[in-house]
DNA sequence: CTGAAAGCGCTTACAG
DNA sequence: CTGAAAGCGCTTACAG
C-alpha cells in the first residue's frame, strides 16, 4: 500500500472523501466511512506524515529535549523515562506522539533546539535541565512555539514550568535535623549553573536562619550529582574542621558513593552522621542504613507536565482550562534510618534530654 | 523568517537556486551560494522538514525504539543514553538526526513500530530488548525499512544485529569459579522472553558441561532485572538445599539488592558467596565488596550501531563498506573483591591447598 | 549558472 | 454527501 490515492483507487472513490472518512469528519456517509475504514485496515494505510504535516502546518509530534552529555549519561537514572510514561499517557488521547530529542554534548543545547524547531519536527517542546538564564526560553517564546520547562529560570518571566519543591525539602530536611540537635548541616549543591542548585541552596540557607543557625558558605559543598559525586561530598566533609553532624543531598544516588566513603572512615550514617537525600530511587531503597529521602510519582508529574502543555496549545486550549500556569511539584518524606538519632552539645544524653523537656 | 519563497524574494533570485545553494548542489555560483548562506544565516532560514521530506521521500531522522513500560522505567540505567551518544557521532556527520522513540507500556511494540514506520517519522530503525520470536524483525525486513537490532533473535535470519557476547561472559565467569574451587554456581536469568536470556543461560549451561559440572535447573534462578530482582534472588538462592557458593548476575545492578538481602542473613559476598556481575556500572561501584563484572564502552556500541545501520541504507552503504553484518559485542572482565576467594569440597584450606598445586 | 514548473501526499475550502 | 482542485514548502529534472 503506498498513497491516499492508491487507497482511493482500490475503493472507486475520491482521495478527498478517503480523507474525510479516515480522519473523522462529520460530513461522510457512514457505510462508506467503513468501507473506508475497513480497506485501509485491510491494506495497512496509514496517511504519510510529511505529507499532513506540510498541509496543516503540525507534526502531532510533541519533543521531550534531554542532555546525553557524559555528565548526563554518568548520572542518569529513570527520571525522564518516568516522565515519558505519564506525558505519552496525555498525550495518547490526542493522538500525539512523544519523541524525546537527545541533545549532543558536543552540541550547544540551545543552537541544537533552535534546529530541531526550524525543522519543524515537532509542534511543541518540553525542555529540562533549565539553566538559572536558559535562552531557550526566550527562543521558544519569540518563535511561538508552545513549550513547558521541568524546572523555573530566571528567563522564564513568562512561561509555564512545574519545578519540584526545593523549599520544601529543604525546609522539612533542617527543620527535622535541627529537632533532632543538629546545628552544623551540610549541603550539596551541583556544579554546573542549572537552576535547581540556586533554589536549593537558597531554601537551606533561609531554612537555617528561621532556626537561628548562621549560614556557612563552607558547608556547602559543590560537587557532581552521582554516586562518585557522593564519595567525593563525604570526602570532603569528613575534611572540614568542627565536622558537621549532617549533610542533605541534593540527588539520592549521591547516598551510595556517600555511605561508601563514610564507611571507610569508619564513620555510621544514621549514628555518626545524618544523611537526608532528595527523590527516592530503587538504587537508593537498599542501601543499609536506609535512607530519609523524599518520595514523588514520576509518572503523576508527566501527567501534569502534559496537561500544562497542552493548556498552553490552540488546538487544546479548551480542552485543559484548569491547567494551571506554574507547579510547585510537593515531595513527600520518608523516613529512614539515616538521620535517626540525636545529637547535643556535648554529647547524645544531653540532646535527649534536651528534646523531652 | 516564513520559508524559502520569503528567502529568495529578499535576495531577489529564484527558489529553485536559493535551495541548490543551501544543499551544496555543485552547480552554482559561489558568489550566489555565498550570498545565499549568508542571508539564511543572517534571517534564521531552516529548511521546513515536512516540506523537504514530501518531496525527497526521506526525513533524515534515526529512531532508536525503546520500552517505557513501568518495569523498563524501574530498571532503567543509562544504556541507552550511553549508546545515544555513540550513535549522534556518526549520524550527526550526515546530517542525520536521531530521535528516542518510547513505546508506551500500554502499547503493544509491534503496533507502535508499524505506526511509526507508517507515518514516516523516521527513514531508518534502531530496535531493541530483542525477543526470541521478534515480529518487528519481519515487519521491517518486508517494509524495507533499513534497522538494525541491539540483540540478537531468533527471527533475525537475514538481517543485523549487535549483541554482547553473552557467551564468553558466561564462559569467563565459570572458568573463573571453578578455578577457584566452586562446583554449584547459580545465574539469574531475566522473567521475560527476552533474547538475552535464553543465549544467557544456554551459555552459562555449555561452560559448566566443559568443566564436567552438570546443569541444574533449580539454579537458574528467574528474577526481574534490577536491584528488587537482585534482592529476589538472594532470597531464593538462601533457600536452596546445598547452597551454591557462587552466583553469576545477569544484569550488574541487581548486585544492590542481592548484597543487602545477603548481609541480612549474615552471609558476606565475596567470603560466603562469590558473585560476579555483567556490565560494571557507576551504581555498583561503591558497592563493598567491590564487584567482579564486565566492562564496555556504550560510546564505542553506539558506533558500531550507528555504522552498521548506514551500511544497510542505500544512501551511505559505499561510506561504510566494511561494517559487517552482525557483531558479537566484546567485554573485558574487571575482577573486583566479590569473588576473591577459594572453596573445595569440605573447606576453605583444601582448596587452598588443591589449588596451589 | 539560473529560472520556471512539476510534483512529493496529504487536507480542505468550494461547488454541486 | 461527494468530487475536483488548490496549495502546504520544498527539491529537481528540464530548458535555456
Amino acid at each position: 500500500m503506498k498513497g491516499i490515492r492508491q487507497l482511493a483507487e482500490h475503493l472507486a472513490i475520491s482521495i478527498g472523501t478517503v480523507s474525510r472518512a479516515l480522519n473523522g469528519k462529520p460530513d461522510v456517509n457512514e457505510e462508506t466511512r467503513r468501507r473506508v475504514l475497513a480497506a485501509a485496515e485491510a491494506l495497512g494505510y496509514v496517511a504519510n506524515q510529511s505529507g499532513r504535516s506540510l498541509r496543516q502546518g503540525e507534526t502531532r509530534v510533541i519533543g521531550l529535549m534531554i542532555e546525553s552529555s557524559a555528565e548526563a549519561v554518568e548520572n542518569a537514572d529513570n527520571f525522564f523515562l518516568g516522565v515519558t510514561s505519564g506525558l505519552q499517557s496525555v498525550f495518547a488521547r490526542h493522538k500525539l506522539d512523544l519523541v524525546m530529542l537527545p541533545c549532543p554534548s558536543d552540541e550547544d543545547p540551545h543552537e541544537y533546539l533552535k534546529r530541531m524547531v526550524a525543522r519543524r519536527i515537532v509542534d511543541a517542546m518540553i525542555i529540562s535541565n533549565t539553566q538559572r538564564i536558559d535562552r531557550r526560553i526566550g527562543f521558544l517564546s519569540r518563535a511561538e512555539i508552545p513549550f513547558v520547562a521541568v524546572g523555573r529560570s530566571l528567563s522564564a518571566s513568562n512561561s509555564r514550568w512545574i519545578d519540584l519543591d526545593f523549599e520544601g525539602v529543604a525546609d522539612r530536611a533542617v527543620e527535622r535535623l535541627v529537632a533532632r540537635g543538629h546545628r552544623r548541616i551540610a549541603i550539596t549543591a551541583p556544579l554546573s549553573e542549572v537552576n535547581l542548585g540556586y533554589v536549593f541552596v537558597e531554601s537551606y540557607r533561609r531554612a537555617l536562619e528561621r532556626h537561628g543557625i548562621r549560614f556557612d558558605p563552607s558547608l556547602v559543598i559543590r560537587v557532581k550529582s552521582s554516586e562518585q559525586g557522593g564519595y567525593q561530598a563525604a570526602h570532603e566533609l569528613l575534611l572540614l574542621p568542627d565536622r558537621p553532624t549532617a549533610i542533605i543531598l541534593i540527588y539520592e544516588l549521591m547516598a551510595i558513593g556517600l555511605y561508601r566513603r563514610l564507611m571507610e572512615s569508619g564513620v555510621m550514617p544514621g549514628r555518626d552522621l545524618a544523611v537526608i537525600g532528595f527523590r527516592d530511587a530503587p538504587r537508593a531503597r537498599f542501601l543499609q542504613p536506609s535512607l530519609s529521602c523524599f518520595r514523588m510519582s514520576l509518572y503523576d508529574l508527566g501527567i501534569a507536565l502534559g496537561q500544562m502543555l497542552l493548556a498552553h496549545m490552540p488546538a487544546y486550549r479548551v480542552l485543559y482550562p484548569n491547567a494551571g500556569r506554574n507547579i510547585i511539584w510537593p515531595l513527600e518524606l520518608v523516613s529512614g534510618e539515616s538521620d535517626a538519632f540525636e545529637v547535643g552539645r556535648g554529647d547524645k544524653e544531653f540532646a535527649s534530654e534536651h528534646w523531652s523537656k
